[in-house]
DNA sequence: TTGTAAGCGTTATCAG
DNA sequence: CTGATAACGCTTACAA
């Protein structure tokens, strides 16, 4: 049944019928117990309905399945404590992951985590900084070059920027990046514009934006926070991107279909649930990659909420 | 350290003592070799980026959580066979699973599905009809009759429908309860405009009604598909809600920041996967109810993409 | 209240 | 190539 070739044909065939005709199926806890390997993954997830995750999820699920391994999902509040997040990893460990991905911002470099990740291989999902974890992540600092860049070639004089949660590493990332870009062409940089990636963050963003005449281009660290805002700027009467050009990270799928298609940083989601599925897999079985890992490079999609300033056009 | 009292406290503390210093934790195999039980839910999903699946799985692992349960999941491809569902079924079981929420639209009643569920229980989790498993779905026939008499009750004269992907059995359900609605006040429902839930779909039946100007009022299938479907209207100059309404299903996150913002029949995803959740783990453990069954009645939301047609307002 | 021993269903080793 | 047997780490029933 293991697949082994030192059976006499005859006596695989006896025995494969007889598991048929039994309908003899093996007990997997035992055969853990037994082989001491579960082939699970784990994965830890906020408890959320963004897109990101999901998208995540299919990339996670696709690679599990493609190497054998199933997958077991732990998922915590949002804005849970670290506490929380050890806690799950925990749970997952003692119900025999093998590995564990973790999407959310959980520093891998804590002790706590230390101590874990010796016994059992982890791995950030997305949003992992490239010093963490080499040539896999996505650059977030990229995706914040990308976008301001392309606004800046357009000819605004400065890009405002509205910021995810806090509670996200990536966040810092992309603002410290975006920061540094607009010093990078000598631009003092305008006061961040904190949210929290919800479309509501990014409606009440956008009513800041709005009452700022002299703002003509904004970096949205997320698509859905960029539906929210471009409605605010709709209702105050300022016209995207006539009056202020938005580009924004992620493309979702419905970025394509807001009013106006979003010019957005495309993040690879699905990719990079593969990538890092792949990832805690090599580990597990020591060796160095499993197939051709997918690239995971941000990409500019630029579409129609991006245009030249008024006064230049 | 399974929590019973016939223990002496001294005795206890030192056994917790010994746990604590040695770092000893439960080997999850061995002990649901010994004792026969995992605690482990299955979910099979069908491999999609869709809000729903996201929402409802939110729900499911709230409840799978607060019950003690751990959640596996395995997916399918979209648009799978009916063996492929069941491979994930067996994959499932194998693994240990003592229940199986199905996200898919798998027929519960089929022979090969009976045979399963006979030893494991399984419940369908979302877009269940009122027959298949009485009053916990959602009733896809009163979203339906909620969209077609919302805009029929606003002066319209008929209603045309964008369906979903045939492939789930909602589909069917809200087309014909949708037809019915029509029927039972006198009218010759217009011919059905099939879609898939993709936006892309959505604004090619957009396409479709903005080149029948007697359409004035839409019910599509889904937010996503709302979204493209308004595009395309827009692009060929009719308004929304001035020239046509649209309501449409789920009231997604961003449904509010559409533009216009979304007429919409809400369904309860969270409370759906919860509450599928709940119902597993109840044939389980072979109790009736486990804490109290979220409602999962659907709820029209009413926004801006509806409004009466010109020729009466 | 505590200690003991018999499984649970595999895998893996080893002698034939 | 085949068959027998000892773990794997826990739970549970029962004896003390």
């Amino acid at each position: 049944m293991s697949g082994q070739d030192n059976v006499r044909p005859d006596t695989a065939r006896r025995v494969l019928a007889a598991v048929e005709e039994l309908g003899y199926r093996v007990h997997a806890a035992a055969a853990s117990l037994a082989s001491g390997r579960t082939r699970v993954l784990g994965v830890i997830v906020v408890s959320t309905d963004r897109y990101s995750s999901a998208a995540l999820g299919v990339g996670i699920q696709q690679a599990a399945a493609a190497n054998g391994y199933t997958v077991s999902t732990a998922a915590v509040a949002d804005h849970a404590s670290a506490e929380a997040f050890l806690e799950a990893f925990d749970r997952l460990e003692r119900q025999g992951a093998e590995g564990i991905i973790l999407g959310v911002p959980l520093e891998l470099e804590s002790p706590a985590m230390r101590a874990r990740t010796e016994r059992t291989p982890a791995t950030r999902s997305e949003r992992t900084s490239l010093e963490e974890d080499a040539p896999l992540a996505v650059d977030q600092r990229a995706i914040a070059r990308l976008a301001v860049e392309h606004l800046l070639d357009l000819g605004h004089k400065t890009v405002w920027h509205v910021s995810g949660d806090d509670y996200w590493t990536e966040t810092q990332q992309r603002s410290e990046a975006w920061e540094q870009t607009l010093r990078d062409r000598g631009i003092v940089p305008p006061p961040l514009i904190p949210a929290d990636w919800t479309p509501e963050s990014g409606y009440r963003a956008g009513r800041t934006i709005a009452a700022i005449p002299e703002a003509t281009a904004v970096f949205v660290s997320s698509d859905e926070m960029a539906f929210g805002l471009i409605r605010a700027l709709h209702e105050a009467g300022r016209s995207v991107p006539d009056d202020v050009s938005v580009v924004s990270v992620d493309d979702i799928a419905l970025a394509a279909y807001a009013s106006p298609a979003l010019t957005t940083v495309r993040q690879p989601f699905e990719a990079m649930g593969r990538a890092a599925a792949l990832r805690v897999i090599a580990q597990i079985e020591g060796h160095e990659a499993v197939g051709e890992m997918p690239s995971t490079d941000p990409q500019l999609i630029v579409r129609s909420s991006t245009a030249p300033p008024r006064s230049v056009s």
